[in-house]
DNA sequence: ATCATGTTGTCACTAGATGGAAATCTTCTC
DNA sequence: GAGAAGATTTCCATCTAGTGACAACATGAT
């Protein structure tokens, strides 16, 4: 949490029931009464805000009445996690990417079913540039981001979309694997009036190379386990 | 969430930011204004829930505004999925132990920093048995299982407490690895009147070999990736 | 410059969150 | 078995605090 974050200016129950699923995970399993105590909270109060947490998934009740984390909470913070992993290898690499060719460069994450996401990018170094999407959803289906995603990428192993969306520019992406299954996408965006077939071919091979590598990094170390 | 959850009787003001934190989750990056049509809540109230979210750490807002997952949601997250996956590992090897020695067996975790939590376990088959310890907090400091995941094993590997938490037992406890941490324990836990130094240093061989067992599984093994 | 959209803050109003008390359930001891 | 102690659940009067319409401000496009 970043240090410049609001002081609390929040919801008083939200934060009540947001301490109650930390202690619950930090606890690995309570009673109500442990959980009405660590949280200095009446225990009917602390009955309504765990009855909340049960029925949305963010926590279980188990045979002996005891409180612990459930499948959201876990899928949640799966997901967070891997796209912070997915992240932070892949940073560096975008940086390599924009030194070798000076455009644009972005991770693509999904979504929802039918978009992925620029999660991060770095902005190229030519003095005619594209805007910065880094934030921006796109559509799966008529993208080369959304398409190296599905794993239409030819032999060569890239997707090219010309003119695409926004019709002045032109991708060029690849899927990025994790332990098999593709999780994430590099894309680079030029401007239509710098394309060319060799330079498409260039770069299609860069980000292959820089897609292996970070696919290597993903596979092969396990994801840090708690300590 | 189980099926036998009961129906919302809930926290209206809970469910709303729990369902934004899955929104933030789900999409890895959200405008104020996307977060607030997603979940059709007014943008104030989106503003201030979500506010809420960021000074509890379970969001963090980027440069461009976006609202992300932030540090406890993945950090929660971690914790229980890494007590599910020890659980459903060590679970057919507590049978196995039980198969062998007749005794009751149990999975330590650790809950806070002085004590641990019996998170599974399996019942011994003797006629005469102990009470069923699986959810229950013992400490660490005068446990076999606390001493084992303190790393206080002895040349065997493992720890040996006679009539310790409720002196009419005596409980052998080895400690469970993963990526070359302590990360769980194994119990067994037998009558006093049934315990013998040839039966203490068998079971303990066995607990030896078993934790290898799951701590190979655990360590070598990634975690599962988002798919 | 205007316009559209996104973000942030304000505050009157009342919905709904609270917690004390009672009822019920569970476990333990004798 | 009865009784005690503790845990859990339900109830509901009270009033706190959560809400959203609206205003002000910021940003980007034309």
């Amino acid at each position: 949490m970043s240090a410049d974050a609001p002081e609390s200016t929040g919801t008083r129950t939200v934060e009540r029931a947001l301490g109650l699923l930390a202690y619950v995970c930090e606890h690995g399993a309570v009673s109500l009464t442990e959980a009405a105590r660590g949280s200095d909270l009446s225990v009917s109060t602390t009955l309504r805000l765990l009855r909340t947490l049960e029925t949305t998934g963010f926590v279980s009740r188990d045979d002996s009445g005891d409180y612990r984390p459930g499948s959201i909470t876990i899928r949640l913070g799966a997901q967070a996690l891997s796209r912070e992993t997915i992240v932070s290898v892949a940073e560096p690499k975008l940086h390599e990417i924009v030194e070798l060719t000076s455009e644009n460069a972005y991770l693509g994450l999904p979504s929802t079913s039918d978009t992925m996401l620029y999660a991060a990018g770095v902005q190229g170094t030519h003095p005619v540039q594209l805007a910065n999407w880094v934030g921006r959803v796109i559509p799966r289906s008529t993208t080369a981001a959304g398409t190296a995603f599905a794993g239409r990428v030819g032999v060569h192993g890239y997707a090219v979309v010309r003119s695409g969306a926004d019709h002045d520019s032109t991708a060029i992406a690849v899927p990025v694997h994790s332990v098999g299954t593709i999780v994430a996408t590099l894309s680079v965006v030029i401007p239509n009036y710098r394309v060319t077939d060799p330079g498409l071919e260039s770069i299609g091979a860069l980000l292959v190379r820089v897609a292996g590598e970070i696919s290597e990094r993903l596979g092969s170390d396990p994801l840090p386990n708690q300590t």
